[in-house]
RNA sequence: GGCCCCAUAGUGAAGUGGUUAACACAUCAGCCUUUCACGCUGAAGACGGGGGUUCGAAUCCCCCUGGGGUCACCA
């Protein structure tokens, strides 16, 4: 009978969701959710500096938003609880005390200043400081005395010689020799444990099976085999992942700008397609499909699909992305999340929802985008009178003016504005004066908005300006154009 | 610098000794068309380099190169 599966997503408290953060966040709530096991968040504060205010509820909010739903968690409880490490504290101190009676651990005295003496004195020969464990040799029973009424860390006694291995998921079997290793501290001397000896005590007490973390823990694994070790416990799986790359080379980081889940959504990217994005950064199912529901990559997923190699966020393909969401959505379900960019145009005028939308669904991938796709709906741009012409059928300005003034003509004895009756108008026209359907069509269009693209074609612009500001604008061209010509 | 890890088109990513080396985004061309977009069709584009092993290597081994990580009282 296999154990149950446990993982664990232990962010800091920072207050910000890197895209990276989530990524790892989502494989570890899918190595639980396809072996039908459990998720927990755990929040790792130990570093009393690092604190943001609200970013637990930060935290809590994403993972919501996400549908990274944590089966246990400080909010939602657990039987494994405390959830939030500096709750813990007496946890890792009597553990890291253990440690020492079993003769591996010790205490450490030495202050910070003599520290940094060492180093100074000692860097000299090979750049790299190591700590000369001084208090390594101090007998136990003189150790314990002093810990009564001096102030110390825990340090990990690792062992001088010889090497040590571990088994990684997804980078096999990895060997390290023992020098490497430092006697690295377990406790702090504010008597609140290092990530590197919490995680340990944390992961084993809350009986996690595997422990999903960024390829940066990779070469720490040893020191924490050593303490499972130690301790006498089970070790679990280890699953270390490669970083997200902004460009080869360059790892994604909050620094480089919007790297951020919330920056994305807040740009008008949805949070499936997100979500659907970054499950493929660095894993893939193994078959040609790309567009997965969380639920389905739940059922998609397997650890053997994860990546070796660093991946490239690829902004382009998440923007491809984003429109396969929007499109795959109905026009109503469009209208919900593109309102409010919608409205940015139209602020309090009244416009045919579904009409926009449905203009709107197919050339839109990343919501943001909306306002200066319509942008010429609130006033007629300044443009340059070349683009009135249309080449591929031979029209020249003086052409098109006559189309702009007999479609005028036309259009102002309409007295329904509607598409029917635009089409039939403008077609009119195009009889009357024998002329190919662009060389009409397109004058009128860019006349009236300014924009040689514009989403839709005349009959949608011409609707979504209403008839007296469209005869207001072919007024303003047609003089511009009399004037130029 | 020491140690550890990684390496298929610009990007993601199939491929685990025998393939015309998939697929997707991006790029380019064509079609569709009233512009744009969508959609459809097609094109160009990759096994970092060098040695082995083998009848045969993107696949196995070694070296080089390139990249990443780590070497905190941070996680």
């Amino acid at each position: 009978m296999m154990k149950r599966v446990r993982t664990r997503f232990a962010p800091s408290p920072t207050g910000y969701m890197h895209i990276g953060n989530l990524r790892t966040a989502l494989y570890t709530y899918l190595i639980a959710k396809s072996n039908d096991g459990d998720f927990v968040l755990r929040i790792e504060d130990t570093d009393q500096d690092r604190y943001v205010e609200g970013a637990l509820e930060f935290i809590y909010d994403t993972l919501e938003l996400t549908g990274l739903k944590y089966d246990e968690g400080p909010d939602v409880g657990g039987d494994f609880g405390p959830y939030i490490q500096s709750e813990r504290k007496d946890i890792y101190k009597k553990h890291a005390h253990d440690l020492i009676e079993k003769g591996a651990a010790y205490p450490c005295f030495c202050t910070k200043d003599r520290l940094a003496e060492s180093r100074k004195e000692s860097s000299i020969k090979d750049g790299v400081w190591r700590y000369d464990r001084k208090c390594r040799e101090i007998p136990q029973e003189e150790a314990l005395a002093r810990m009564e009424n001096e102030v110390y860390v825990v340090r990990q006694k690792m062992p001088i010689e010889g090497k040590t291995s571990f088994d990684d998921i997804v980078f096999g079997h990895i060997t390290v020799p023992n020098e490497e290793l430092e006697d690295q501290i377990l406790l702090k001397a504010d008597g609140l444990p290092t990530y590197n000896f919490a995680n340990v005590v944390d992961d084993h007490l809350m009986e996690i099976t595997h422990v999903v973390r960024g390829t940066e823990y990779l070469s720490s694994a040893p020191k924490y085999n050593l303490l499972y070790e130690a301790f006498g416990w089970e070790i679990p799986t280890y699953v270390h992942l490669t970083p997200i790359m902004r460009e080869p080379g360059k790892k994604l980081s909050k620094r480089s700008g919007d790297a951020s889940f919330s920056d994305f959504y807040e740009k008008g990217y949805l949070k499936e397609a997100i979500i659907n994005y970054i499950a493929l950064l660095g894993w893939g199912p193994g078959t040609n499909q790309e567009i997965f529901t969380l639920e389905e990559l739940v059922e998609a997923f397997s650890i053997k699909g994860l990546s070796k190699s660093p991946a490239v966020f690829d902004v382009e393909k998440l923007r491809w992305m984003n429109g396969v969401y929007l499109r795959n959505l109905s026009v109503e379900d469009f209208y919900e999340v593109a309102k409010k960019y919608i409205d940015e145009i139209f602020k309090s005028k009244s416009y045919d929802k579904m009409y926009v939308s449905d203009l709107l669904h197919n050339r839109v991938d990343v919501l943001s985008e909306i306002p200066e796709m319509l942008d010429f709906v609130k006033e007629l741009p300044e443009f340059d009178l070349e683009i009135v012409q249309h080449q591929k059928s031979g029209t020249d300005l003086a052409k098109s003016l006559v189309s702009l003034k007999a479609s005028k003509a036309e259009l102002e004895k309409l007295e329904n504005w509607e598409k029917p009756e635009l089409m039939s108008a403008l077609k009119g026209v195009i009889k009357n004066l024998d002329v190919k359907t662009p060389a009409v069509l397109w004058p009128v269009r860019i006349a009236v908005s300014g924009r040689e693209s514009t989403p839709g074609g005349v009959y949608d612009v011409l609707l979504l300006l209403g008839k007296d500001e469209t005869l207001k604008r072919l007024n303003i061209t047609i003089k511009r154009m009399e004037e130029g010509i």
